[in-house]
DNA sequence: CACTTGACCTGTCCGC
DNA sequence: TGCGGACAGGTCAAGT
């Protein structure tokens, strides 16, 4: 979505901005007049799950999509509707799950929707994002050059009585993973989610290491997870669920062994395995 | 500290 | 076809 997001907004100046959920845009009506309106987009950046949209103003629009947002964009002259493409989710904006939509002098448009109303967007000065306690607390990318397998062992082992899939899903941990790439690369690394972090050997960080970041470049390759709503900046759905090996696919074929990939509940979440790829040792 | 549950919301699917 | 319950890419807070 970022990339997407930063091909399509730099230079553009907001308009105007129409709020539906307040919940959804919790800001003083004073800062979006002052830094918000008018402002020019200079750049998209991401950290962890969070979106982040720098504003000629030195403020920033931050952006959590949780489970069901969307960012969309839609140029001046663009227009969904009859023949939109088989890959796209979107016919028409805004609809009913639109909460925020940004207006922009050239008269293109960004539309935030979100069915659940659980995602969010805040105005802030660019400098104090990264005070916020989210910032402060987040663990490294794990697509950074500099994240090793070691860095990536001694931040688990921290946790030692934890199972390793609540660790991966932590993000003061690591930045980034959530339930379909923690699954994904579990069954990659023939470890069962439920594992507690002490009985993971060396070798077993080390695959673990290898096979998260071989989801997470795969999935940044196929456009992200479209498992219900996801969709880019232009209204495309990814197609990384195609490439799942277990995520979903429950009573379905391991692509490794060809037992029948089971449902469970670890770390309060839906999980998928191989039983015999991924036994649970006591 | 680690785990569970509930909360925040809407929509879909499944069984009766 | 209707209705209740479970469940869904995520995070928080509160309780045990």
């Amino acid at each position: 979505m970022r990339i997407g997001l930063a091909e399509l907004l730099p230079g553009r100046i907001v308009k105007s901005v129409d709020f539906d959920w307040p919940k959804s845009f919790p800001n003083s009506s004073s800062n979006v007049q002052q830094f918000l309106i008018g402002a020019a987009i200079s750049k998209v950046r991401r950290r962890a799950k969070v979106l982040i949209i720098d504003l000629s103003t030195d403020y920033s629009l931050i952006i959590h999509l949780k489970m069901t947002g969307q960012l969309v964009f839609i140029g001046n002259a663009q227009r969904f509707g009859a023949g939109h493409p088989s890959d796209s989710l979107i016919a028409e904006l805004p609809d009913k799950s639109s909460r925020v939509t940004l207006r922009f002098a050239d008269g293109s448009q960004l539309f935030f929707n979100d069915q659940r109303k659980f995602g969010w967007m805040r105005l802030l000065p660019t400098l104090e994002i990264m005070n916020l306690d989210f910032f402060k607390k987040v663990g490294p990318e794990p697509l950074n050059a500099d994240f090793t397998w070691q860095m990536f062992r001694e931040r688990l082992v921290r946790r030692p009585n934890s199972v390793i899939k609540a660790v991966l899903l932590d993000q003061a941990v690591l930045a980034g993973i959530g339930n379909i790439y923690a699954d994904e690369s579990l069954w990659g690394a023939k470890i069962h989610p439920a594992t507690p972090v002490k009985k993971l050997t060396p070798q077993q960080f080390k695959l673990l290491h290898k096979e998260l970041i071989f989801v997470l470049k795969l999935a940044i390759e196929k456009g992200g997870s479209s498992d219900r709503n996801y969709v880019n900046a232009k209204g495309k759905k990814g197609s990384f669920m195609s490439f799942a090996r277990v995520f979903r696919r429950e009573g379905l074929a391991c692509p490794r062994c060809g037992s029948i990939i089971i449902k469970s509940r670890v770390a309060g979440r839906g999980t998928h395995t191989c039983p015999h790829c991924q036994p649970l040792e006591q």
